[in-house]
DNA sequence: GATGAATGAGCTTTCATTCAT
DNA sequence: CATGAATGAAAGCTCATTCAT
């Protein structure tokens, strides 16, 4: 458990371009931050897997600090885009939540390292609760403009802390079942996110009249009851 | 930021039983960990705002591993007993939830210490990770047998999987909000508790159509609609 | 391995009189440093293994190197006693070597612990490499006196030097065999006495009868006596 | 008593290459370690005396106990090779041990503080003890054969515990003699080889006789040539 | 006489970080 | 561009030793 074995087998002395260079790092130090956790994992690992000498990890990425946020900043931003580029503004609350939870859930099956960098590791360690505090409220702010926006369309409104933690609350739900996923690596994730969609939509009591949601369902959903 | 100033201003050199001294170390020790998170809290430092020296810590509380450990195990068993002190097995689902979450978040915002040590520290750390998965199994366990009851009370079933993740996203919900609640000190932890429960007990799809849901009100709880 | 059992399974609360308790404390001791050597023995454990409180082992054999030396002492007493009591100075040279091996190898198959004490420990201690060989020079000085007078009985005479290497060789020969002998748990110390006292006598003797070595001599070598 | 000088009084800054930086840090210890002993002995001083910062140290030769079994092995080495450069194996045995004696004694005096680590230090530290014991267990094995042999080519032949507590014998009082030749830093090393050789030829000449030495005999003993 | 409580001091070990080449 | 060599700084842990009771 050591170490990590190298990515790439043969170690290139070729002078390779800045930018792959970057990349093979990052690329290690996510892996070697996954597996350890920030503080236990030493730039020398990291320098050892990405097959790079230890002065070129700090001139290209710099500091270990900034290397972590190297990091987190790259797979926040592919989470965020892997959901952007498939939640269509045009639709539905329902279908939105739906397929930003899909996509959600997908990301973080297919990247369990990178979700471990990003959320576990970070969340605890000061220098880092910030910088994921800020990514998370641009989440939460997409949400709650979501939910906004959507009351507004049935002529109602609510109040803004409301919207808020409605938000935070699904979002820690969503973490919650992230970790979960992540600690099983059989489940499947669009089960996952069906079985949020379910929960977060419909609510507590609804699951206890044996409600169930499903994909595909018009807004407002066909409940059990409403079909009866 | 580097060091905490001492707990008692004027270090005692009383000789102490060594009951008390334990605590004080717990005190100390929580407060320095939920500040500075594992790894970069000293135990020096945690030595000196306990005002104790450092020998004592570890006759007393043993490794800084242990010690976390120690803190881990004390603050989740006063969470655990602030809860069940108060949730009465006899009441209804959203009777036992609504006090449940309550006590939760009266809890948290009274030790936000012990709750960054509990659940922001810890998840993250390898070797406390499992300690904590333990805990929160033990919360969503408890939680799952609730929903599990109400709903064969109801003359229904739930599938055991279905039921876990629906606990597992209850859980994650009311951990983010903690961790909410923790950055907003001027929060009020009831209405925080207030609002989890409109989101978890009526769903989005209601709150979409304006319901809103009140402590008092008797199981199922009167929405807007059952009202109109 | 961590810690001896005490030597006495109920600790007693009795005020005993300070000279037994010193026996206790030294036994203790012996055992202690012989089972984990001088530096990695803890005083600790020593005062646990006595049944005893530190301070008490303070008060009663001082500091841990004052501890050390009066534990070397004793057993140092011990054996020069047993040798002493056993040999005859009125006997011949032979007899008084082979009773004197007899008793030595005896006494450390029957206290392995005090020999390890004495000789291994000590012997690279610095504080205490003093101590120990100015114990070994008595021996070597007794063993050489004993040569000296019957190399002078047979009207001859040997240097002072060549008298006090040869003596110095028997000891060391002694305690190599000492030492395989408490590696040797099985093997019989009188069996090993003999064996060394073939060895030592067998060349002694033609020293004794004035034979000289030089270095050339062809083999067998050419003794004064063959030469005679 | 507490630092020895560094080496080199200049400290140098010049990056010297791995190998050399080794051999400076294992002369500095072993300098160190037979000065205070191995648990007395901080690695600091060690460092320091190599002209070296400690972590150079660490990377280099490991902990401190392999650091310390480094020197026993280079020492050890060094002494055996001293010997079997010299000793010539179709010689007869008298030659043979007069030979190997002298190198012995003559490494000895030239490298006191390589004797100190590997025979004063490792015998009694426990984790060396195993090691140096393997050590000395060539040694004597080495020498028992070639007693064996020398006893057959007499057409006799001995038991092989007889030969290795013989073996053992000699090892011990060249042990001892070193030690002393160690003390007296005027003595002549090669003196000293000649009176070992004296004790141990003359002894080993009679046994190759077949003389035998038995408790109760007559001073002086009948031996088989007495007896012829 | 006897002890639990308490500590100063020190040691090994590790790591992020930077020169000199 | 790339690296082996080198280190300052700090952290965890232990232990002999002593008060105050």
């Amino acid at each position: 458990m050591r170490s990590l074995t190298r990515v790439s087998t043969t170690r290139t002395f070729k002078r390779l371009p800045r930018e792959i260079r970057e990349q093979q790092v990052l690329d290690a130090a996510v892996r070697v931050f996954s597996h350890h956790g920030f503080h236990t994992a030493s730039m020398d690992e990291i320098a050892e897997v990405a097959g790079v000498s230890k002065p070129m990890v700090y001139a290209y990425l710099g500091t270990k600090e900034e290397l972590f946020i190297a990091c987190l900043r790259r797979e926040a931003t592919r989470l965020m885009e892997a959901i952007a580029d498939v939640v269509d503004p045009t639709l539905g609350l329902s279908d939105q939540l739906w397929s930003g939870l899909r996509a959600f859930f997908a990301f973080v099956g297919a990247h369990r390292d990178g979700w471990a960098v990003l959320y576990r590791q970070a969340r605890g360690q000061e220098p880092f609760a910030a910088e994921l505090a800020a990514m998370r409220r641009r989440i939460v702010d997409v949400i709650a403009d979501m939910l906004d926006r959507a009351v507004r369309a049935e002529g109602r409104q609510i109040h803004g802390i409301d919207l808020e933690v409605s938000a935070y609350a699904l979002v820690g739900a969503g973490e919650s079942l992230a970790d979960w996923l992540a600690d099983h690596p059989d489940a499947d994730p669009d089960k996952t996110a069906g079985r949020l969609m379910n929960v977060a939509w419909l609510g507590a009591a609804q699951l206890l009249r044996g409600d169930v949601w499903a994909p595909g369902g018009s807004e407002p959903p066909v409940t059990s009851r409403d079909a009866a």
